[in-house]
Formats: C-alpha cells, sequence, structure tokens
RNA sequence: GCCGCUGUAGCUCAGUGGUAGAGCGCCUCACUUGUAAUGAGGGGGUCAUCGGUUCGAAUCCGAUCAGCGGCUCCA
C-alpha cells in the first residue's frame, strides 16, 4: 500500500500502481487534466508506485490549460497527418491563449485547408480516443523518423541526450513529446483554427520556412465564444482604429512607411506629454538640449553603431567631402555635449535629456502603427556619473517611472532584465569584463531595490544591459515601454572622462534611459489602455460648448472665451443640429466635457453639464464647472 | 526582409467578366431644436498602381506599392 496526500490535507491510502485518474474520480475531481505529483507535471493515466503528495489541475489553472492546449496542438498535428500524410511536423507548443502547430507540406495552407482541419479536428476530438505516453529507444525513434521522413523531428531528436524518448499516442498518431497530456481527446470540446502564418524554422530566416497556424480550444463553447468576444473587443480598442477615428495621427502612402503624420488632436496630447516629462525631468536635474537630426557617419564609427547598429540605419549621404546619416539614436549625440566642457567628480551626475527624433530603418514586416515606426522621437537622456553614483542614479529613475506609471495609471507590465548572448559575437561588443561588470552592477541595483524581474539572455544593447518596463498592447503583444540601460562602453570609446578627487582623470559611467518611450508607442500605448478615453488632462478637447439654438450663440462664445481663457481647450458645437445629435457626435469623440447652453443657462450664467462617463449632472455656474474641471486635470485623474 | 491574406467614395462595406452601389460623413435648403442620429436635395470613385488575357476587366493573370496576421527584429 502507498500512501496518496491530497491538497485539503486528507491522506488515502491505495494499492501500489494506482492511476492517478483513479485517485482523481475518488476526489471527485471530474474536471482534472493533469496531476502534479510531488510538485511535477505527471499524466493523468501514470500510475504511482510509493507515497506522494498529489494534486490535480483543470483547465482553470494556467498550467492545466498549457497542458489542455498542448495536446490540442497534437491533435492539430493529427488532423493534417491525416489530411496530409506527407506533412513535415516541426515543432507545436501552446502559448500564452492557445497553441501553434509548425508544419511543412511544401506550400502554404490556404483557407479552404485550415476549414477542412479544423473541422477534422472535431471529428478526431469527438471520438474521444484515449492518449497514451509511450517510451522507446532512442534508436528506434530515430529509425522510424527516418523512413518517414519526419527531418526537423530527427532533428530535435539529435539534440536530445536520453537513451529513450517519450512519445505520444492517440488513434494510430504519434507524436515526440516530453508531455504531460490529456488522458483522452475527447475532453476538446470547443475548437478554432485561428491564423496562418510562415515561421522560420527553429527561428532563424536562413532556414526552412514552415507554416504555423494557431488555434485555440476550450472545454465549453461558450468559453470559446467568450473568447473570441475578447478579441473583438481588443480589435476596438486597437490604436490604428481609434487613432483614426478619433483623428490622431495618419499614414500616407505617399509619404513612406512608417512614417506617421501627427493631426492637430494628436498633436495636442503628444505636446502636453513632451511638456509633461520635460518640467519632470527638470525638477529632477537634467537638462535639455537640441541636436540635428543628421551627422555624420564619423560618429557612428566611434560609438560602434556603424559596426553594430548599420543594419537599423538609413544609407549615409554623400554631401561635399562629408558623409551624413539620419542620426538613428541620441546618445552620440548627448556625449558630445559632454566633452564640450571639463568635468570634475564635483559636477557628476550630469543628467542631459532630450526629445531626441530618430530614423531608424526597421524591416517593413515590422512596422506596426504608431507602436513600430522609422521616424521617431525619443524621450531620451543620458546620465553620466562616477561609478559610485549608478545604484543612486538607477534608483532614482526606477523611481521616476514608478511616479510616471502612477500618472498614466499604468499597472500593468513586466521588467525584464536584458543581458547579452555571449555566443552572438555579432551584435555584442567582444569585452566580457565589461560585460559582467555592468550586468552584475544592474541586478544589485535591481536586487537593492527590491524588484523582481526576470531574465532574458540576447535582449541587450550591443553596449550594455538594461531593465526593460515591458507592456501589453491591445493585440497581445509585448512591447517595451521604458528601459534603463547601463553602459560602461561609450564612455571607453569617446574617452569620457572626469577629475577626480585625486586631481586625475577617471572615466564616468553612463546611463541611457527612456521614460515614456517614444512619442509614438506612448501615444499608441495610451490610446489602447484608455480605449481611446483620454483623462481630462490629455484630451484634445477638454470641453465642447453645445448651444441649444442659434440664439445661444453669443453666449457660447462667452462661456468659451472664459474657459479659454483658463487655458481649457474648448470647442463650440455651432452646426445646425438637434442638441441630441450634438451630444452624440460629442460622445463618439470622446470629449470629457459637454456644456449644453440654452436659455436657461445663458440667463443665469450656468452651462449644463454632461460628463462623457456619467451623463447629465445638471446645470452649475461656468466657475463651478471651472473648479471642477480644474482640479481633474490637476488630479489627472 | 520572409510566408500568407487584403486593397471599391473621407469612413464602414456590398458588388465577381457586360459601361460603379449603400449607410455614415461632407455641401445646400428648410426646421431653431434640451442630453446618443430632424427632413429633403446635392456633390464625390480613371474600383491602390502599372502591365497582360479578352470583343469587353473593379471582377481573370502577373508585377509593384501599401495595409493586416505571423516569423525575424526592436523604443
Amino acid at each position: 500500500m502507498i500512501e496518496v496526500r491530497l491538497p485539503d490535507g486528507s491522506v488515502k491510502k491505495y494499492d501500489v500502481g494506482v492511476s492517478l485518474a483513479q485517485i482523481a474520480q475518488d476526489a471527485g475531481r471530474r474536471d482534472a487534466l493533469v496531476a502534479k505529483v510531488n510538485g511535477e507535471l505527471r499524466d493523468l493515466t501514470a500510475r504511482l508506485d510509493q507515497d506522494a503528495a498529489v494534486e490535480f489541475l483543470a483547465f482553470d489553472d494556467p498550467e492545466g490549460r498549457e497542458v489542455y492546449w498542448h495536446s490540442s496542438a497534437h491533435l492539430l498535428a493529427q488532423a493534417v497527418k491525416d489530411l496530409f500524410p506527407e506533412a513535415k511536423l516541426a515543432i507545436g507548443p501552446p502559448i500564452d491563449e492557445g497553441f501553434y502547430y509548425d508544419i511543412n507540406i511544401g506550400r502554404p495552407f490556404t483557407p479552404e485547408d485550415v476549414e477542412r482541419i479544423e473541422a477534422h479536428m472535431r471529428e478526431l476530438a469527438k471520438r474521444d480516443q484515449p492518449i497514451e505516453r509511450v517510451e522507446i529507444p532512442r534508436e528506434e525513434a530515430i529509425r522510424t523518423y527516418g523512413t518517414m521522413g519526419e527531418k526537423y523531428k530527427l532533428e530535435l531528436l539529435d539534440e536530445i541526450p536520453d537513451a529513450r524518448v517519450s512519445f505520444y499516442r492517440q488513434d494510430g498518431f504519434m507524436d515526440m513529446c516530453r508531455g504531460p497530456h490529456l488522458p483522452r481527446t475527447g475532453l476538446i470540446n470547443a475548437i478554432k483554427l485561428l491564423s496562418t502564418s510562415g515561421a522560420y524554422w527553429r527561428g532563424d530566416e536562413h532556414r526552412d520556412m514552415l507554416s504555423r497556424i494557431y488555434g485555440v480550444t476550450f472545454p465549453s463553447q461558450e468559453q470559446l465564444d467568450e473568447f473570441l468576444q475578447q478579441l473583438e473587443e481588443a480589435k476596438r480598442r486597437d490604436h490604428r482604429r481609434l487613432g483614426k477615428e478619433l483623428k490622431i495621427f495618419a499614414f500616407a502612402q505617399e509619404l513612406g512607411q512608417g512614417l506617421p503624420l501627427w493631426l492637430p488632436r494628436g498633436a495636442t496630447v503628444r505636446r502636453i506629454l513632451e511638456n509633461y516629462i520635460t518640467d519632470l525631468e527638470l525638477q529632477r536635474g537634467y537638462h535639455h538640449v537640441y541636436a540635428p537630426d543628421l551627422a555624420s557617419v564619423e560618429l557612428y564609427k566611434i560609438s560602434g553603431h556603424w559596426d553594430y547598429f548599420r543594419e537599423s540605419m538609413y544609407p549615409p549621404m554623400q554631401v561635399d567631402n562629408e558623409e551624413l546619416v539620419l542620426k538613428p539614436m541620441n546618445c552620440p549625440h548627448h556625449i558630445m555635449i559632454y566633452k564640450q566642457e571639463q568635468r570634475s567628480y564635483r559636477h557628476l551626475p550630469v543628467r542631459i535629456a532630450e526629445l531626441g527624433r530618430m530614423y531608424r530603418y526597421e524591416r517593413s514586416g515590422t512596422l506596426a502603427g504608431l507602436q513600430r515606426v522609422r521616424s521617431m522621437t525619443l524621450n531620451d537622456a543620458h546620465i553620466f556619473c562616477r561609478p559610485d553614483q549608478v545604484k543612486a542614479e538607477f534608483a532614482a529613475v526606477v523611481g521616476l517611472i514608478q511616479d510616471v506609471y502612477r500618472d498614466f495609471h499604468i499597472s500593468d507590465y513586466r521588467l525584464d532584465l536584458s543581458l547579452h548572448d555571449p555566443k552572438d559575437r555579432q551584435y555584442y561588443h567582444q569585452d566580457e569584463e565589461l560585460w559582467k561588470a555592468a550586468e552584475g552592477l544592474l541586478r544589485e541595483a535591481l536586487d537593492e531595490l527590491g524588484l523582481a524581474y526576470h531574465a532574458v539572455i540576447g535582449g541587450a544593447n550591443f553596449y550594455g544591459p538594461k531593465l526593460d518596463v515591458q507592456v501589453h498592447t491591445a493585440t497581445g503583444k509585448v512591447e517595451t515601454l521604458s528601459t534603463i540601460q547601463l553602459d560602461f562602453l561609450l564612455p571607453r570609446r569617446f574617452e569620457l572622462e572626469y577629475i577626480g578627487e585625486d586631481g586625475k582623470a577617471h572615466r564616468p559611467v553612463m546611463i541611457h534611459r527612456a521614460i515614456i518611450s517614444t512619442m509614438e508607442r506612448m501615444m499608441a500605448f495610451l490610446i489602447e489602455n484608455y480605449a481611446g478615453d483620454f483623462p481630462a488632462w490629455l484630451a484634445p478637447e477638454q470641453a465642447r460648448i453645445l448651444p441649444i439654438a442659434d440664439r445661444h450663440l453669443e453666449y457660447a462664445h462667452k462661456v468659451r472665451d472664459r474657459l479659454a481663457g483658463e487655458g481649457l481647450r474648448v470647442e463650440i458645437d455651432d452646426s445646425n443640429e438637434r442638441i441630441s445629435y450634438k451630444v452624440r457626435r460629442g460622445q463618439l469623440e470622446r470629449v470629457p466635457y459637454m456644456l449644453v447652453a440654452g436659455d436657461k443657462e445663458a440667463q443665469s450664467g450656468q452651462v449644463a453639464v454632461r460628463s462623457r462617463s456619467a451623463g447629465d449632472l445638471g446645470a452649475v455656474p461656468i466657475e463651478q464647472f471651472l473648479e471642477r474641471i480644474r482640479h481633474e486635470i490637476t488630479s489627472k485623474a
């Protein structure tokens, strides 16, 4: 007999060899998809031969869902193999929201193919086949896959050192897999294949282009419907759609790809953002500068951008005896500003900031609305400091980020510690000592602040490691908003110095940082985060006066002048329309306040206030409304 | 850049080999209006661009450009 301990603390005795499925059934866990035995995920079909702590995971558990989607990927592969026996399977993992499988059938999947595959998956699921784990000797696996011509599987097998490898079998279909998996295909009820795309084998653009099919599955149709509805909701938040609707920015084919136009309303919001962050930085000891958009190639040869960043730069243009490029980064310029005077240790840190316009050649397929563009203005700054000041400066930047995020109500983010990949000799400078020093220092600084982060190998810049603040876009992608980068390299390349207490020259450390990202990306993020409803302090139009009839126009102008005189952004809807129509238009254009002005209001010096979110608030004196919106603006509510 | 999909009026979309349509927006007129659409009339598209097939192309084919979903890359 063995003892099984369940999460509720109860202990049950079982015969050796009892299946986890049996235990789940006894525990009344009909929703169990997979088990965790002594903290390790196991198939429900697995058997126990010694005492263990067992818990069961259902679909509502992230790990349970992962298994569910992993098995769904197998089901997809099985369906494809049935319909396209010549298909070569690559990999099919679960992802955050669903799963995919990379497959090569020698041509892309057509929408019709996908429909057939989806239908066939349903059929296979309905057959409710048991999913079994089998372990076979490595040699046998190589032989089998060899005769099947499964070249991707063979390559994967190459990297598995174990003598025996595990496979999962359902209904005659076998796939090499570590598992675990669902016990039966019948648990997969609601199936939707979402999209197809090309994907390089092993993510390497020099290798085979495979066809990837994305899908998602749920235990019930209701859950699937809800998921699909959420996708629709997300589309409504998409900054590309809202940006057009709300006349914030635009692209023109005649202008070129990735080159956004800021329309008046967007420009207004941008100006507020720029003033906001500039003021904050000035308060915190930054000095704002301006640098030209063009610079000599020489500058970037010194910095190393020419060697490491050239493919993201626009090609140089020859003018007279100079070779000029559009600047892809602001750091070398700020370095030149640092070098304008001899610096003493007493002057450090020197914090040089700029809303720096940059141009980067991004590959056309990567451009996305304002999230990824080719001309952008970065809320950039470079802090030149002594080594002993790095941690304090780092902490100050983190503090600034936290303050700013509070103002913008940003709470859903993740910290990535982006480190260099020593194997990538192409992109990273080769001084391992410098990497060690910079990365070590960054980790220390983070640990001292008690910040939770996760490390990303290969995420660093060529000159140093960084801390990236990652946020989600409406379409579910992850983008960097803020970044803090530690750099020991450029000070050396530019031979930066400060005179120390000892009267000798020392080398400063550089911190590159961006708080509200580029104006473009921040704008995209804010549109999505607020779903188009900018709070009053950011709204391009804060209030709109709606005269009831023509005879109220004069009063409307008086109100406008009063409010505009206070610095508010106010318009009058003087169109020949009924009030309900003007209200409707104001709501659709997301104006935070509408001020209705009719006979009553004109007589009493009032406005009937309508809030975008709360509706009709009744008539109040103009001064009272002013007080209300002023408070709302200063509190950034 | 690569793979796939898409491209019709300012916007959202219908039209699938036989000389271009709707709703909204825009303009004009009337109504002078009280919190999410007043009514009537009007203007507006070389159907992304270029080339081909055809008696005839928005429709079929090719190329180019742009957008979208991914891959790769990144603020």
